[in-house]
DNA sequence: AAAATATATTCGTCAAATCAAATACGTTCT
DNA sequence: AGAACGTATTTGATTTGACGAATATATTTT
């Protein structure tokens, strides 16, 4: 029934050492996000972010809900102690990245105006922007 | 007078991918340690541990303080407050660590030892170990 | 059932990190 | 001054990670 062996810290910050997933943390927040928002928000494009959640993913950093075809992801406290802790400082970190705070506003904006772009009709929208609206 | 820009998260963490490196930053503890026991505890050749010192030190993990032909290296606090709290975090990660507690072992009976072994004759011995002694 | 859509996966390539071996540098010892 | 020693750096080969492009898999829509 599994190792007892450590979790691999050295895997865990292997994941946290890309900026293009730290971009997506950052999105998700403590929130449940669909996939199509980080690829419209940070403007990469869908092969790439799919493949950086896949990386999350494995290590229990988030965790996935389908619903119909979206895909929504959230942050997942991972089963280790310490990597729980450090993820919470790590999300602490990022709110003070310049970067990070522009990506915000750019999904909040996203999210808010009148006129979503095309791309993202029909999507289903953040639970902390919906209560905004 | 230097950027403004925000520390680079990502280079931090890559920083700490590494299992070489990490076991570095768990023998050095609060001590201050000699090159030739990384190389002798780790069992790695002394100019791979030497390229690791030097990641870690670019980031202003370790610091390094000269005495004759001796390097000794300690801990040094990075300069940005949320890597300051991370390398904390990291730390106390490292004492729950099973292969790190046998290198603790291991660094206290080489040093201890009534014979030291060859390589490391005359060596400085870390602080907390003539302590003990 | 067929077309459209959202997401995931595969593939080939390129960049970056790691490593062992060799070498250079600086200090101490004789 | 020269030999021995501790540490750092260079070099060339190998591995690993990230990427764009193409493709596959579901699900929904028509």
């Amino acid at each position: 029934m599994g190792k007892t062996t450590d979790f691999e810290m050295e895997r865990f910050f292997l994941a946290l050492s890309d900026r293009t997933r730290l971009r997506i943390l950052n999105l998700i927040g403590d929130d449940e996000i669909c996939v199509c928002f980080f690829v419209e928000v940070l403007d990469e494009l869908q092969p790439k972010i799919s493949r950086h959640l896949g990386v999350l993913r494995e290590l229990g950093i988030v965790s996935a809900r389908k619903d119909g075809k979206w895909m929504h992801y959230r942050i997942d406290t991972p089963k280790y102690p310490h990597a729980a802790r450090m993820l919470e400082d790590v999300r602490a970190w990022l709110k003070d990245d310049k970067e990070m705070q522009r990506d915000r506003a750019r999904l909040v904006k996203v999210c808010c105006s009148s006129c979503l772009p095309p791309a993202l009709n029909g999507a289903p929208l953040p639970a902390s922007v919906v209560a905004v609206r």
